[in-house]
DNA sequence: TGCCATGTTAAACT
DNA sequence: GAGTTTAACATGGC
C-alpha cells in the first residue's frame, strides 16, 4: 500500500464513505485518545505524501500505513492485535490495520506543506529545486526518498524515475547538471501519476522497467542491484545507461 | 521454510 | 550532543 499514489487511491475510495459522517465509536489498539473522536463529524479526507488525513472539526487523524498497513470497510479482515483503529460511522465500519495512527491538533495547513507533495495540485518544482540546492552532498537516491523534498515518493518510484532519466542513483545532487535536475524533479511527479494510473488498472508491476528487473530494456545488459546511499534501500540500475556525474 | 520488502520511528549504540 | 546502527512493527510473496 505504501507509496503516495496508493494512499491517494485509498483516500479516493474512503472519502465518499466517510465525509460528513459522525463517528459513533472509535476503538483499536492505537495509542491515541479514542474518546476524543466520538461524536465528532468527519469534515474532510486528504492526503499528503504517504499520510492519510481524516479531519474532524478540531483535530486530524493521521494514518501512516508504514510497510504493511491495510484497511477494510465493514468487514473485519484481520486479527484484533493488528487492528489499530476502528471507526463506526452509522452503519459503516472502517478498519485500519498495522499502521501508525496519530492525532494532530488544530489546522493541518500549518503542519503540511502541500507544495512538497508530488501528487498535489500545489506541487512546486521551484520549491523542490530550492530544497535540493541546499543538499549538494546528498546522493540522489536518498534525496528522492526524502519526504521533505518529494513527499509521496517511495523506493519503486525512486528506481523508475532514475532509470527513466538515465541517472545513476549514487550521483550527488550538487553534480547534477541543471537540465538533468529539472528532469529529475519533473519525472518525480510525472512517474507518480503513471504509477497512480497503472495501480488503478492493476498493471503497475507490468510497467516496471528497473525495480526488481534483471535486464536493461534499453541496452540488454544486466541491471545492478545495490543497497545505495544513507537510506540503504534497494536500487536497481543500469551502469551503462545511467550516468554518474562527478 | 526462511528471507526479504512499496516505511518510519525510537532506542541503543559510537 | 551529534551521527549512525539496530530493533520494532507485522504481513505476504517468492
Amino acid at each position: 500500500m505504501p507509496e503516495g499514489p496508493s494512499i491517494l487511491i485509498i483516500k479516493e475510495i474512503l472519502a465518499p464513505q466517510m465525509t460528513g459522517k459522525k463517528i459513533l465509536s472509535a476503538s483499536g489498539n492505537a495509542k491515541i485518545d479514542m474518546a476524543q473522536l466520538v461524536d465528532k463529524k468527519i469534515v474532510q479526507l486528504r492526503c499528503w505524501g504517504k499520510h492519510l488525513l481524516i479531519s474532524l472539526p478540531d483535530c486530524t487523524i493521521r494514518i501512516h500505513f508504514l510497510m504493511f498497513g491495510t484497511y477494510s470497510i465493514d468487514e473485519q479482515t484481520k486479527q484484533d492485535r493488528s487492528l489499530r483503529l476502528k471507526l463506526e460511522l452509522g452503519k459503516k465500519h472502517i478498519y485500519f490495520y498495522t499502521c501508525s495512527v496519530k492525532l494532530l491538533d488544530g489546522d493541518i495547513n500549518l503542519i503540511y506543506d502541500w507544495e512538497g507533495d508530488v501528487l498535489n495540485e500545489k506541487w512546486s518544482m521551484a520549491k523542490a529545486r530550492k530544497k535540493l540546492k541546499e543538499m549538494p552532498g546528498t546522493m540522489v537516491c536518498d534525496a528522492l526518498l526524502d519526504q521533505q523534498v518529494f513527499a509521496g515518493v517511495g523506493n519503486i518510484i525512486k528506481n523508475e524515475v532514475l532509470y527513466r532519466i538515465k541517472l545513476h542513483p549514487e550521483t550527488r545532487i550538487g553534480s547534477i547538471p541543471p537540465r538533468k535536475l529539472s528532469s529529475l524533479i519533473n519525472e518525480a511527479r510525472n512517474y507518480s501519476f503513471d504509477f497512480l494510473k497503472w495501480k488503478k488498472a492493476f498493471t503497475l508491476k507490468k510497467h516496471w522497467l528497473a525495480h526488481t528487473k534483471k535486464i536493461c530494456s534499453r541496452c540488454q545488459l544486466p541491471l545492478l542491484k545495490k543497497y545505495c546511499g544513507k537510506t540503504k534501500r534497494r536500487s536497481f540500475f543500469c551502469s551503462n545507461c545511467q550516468i554518474k556525474y562527478k
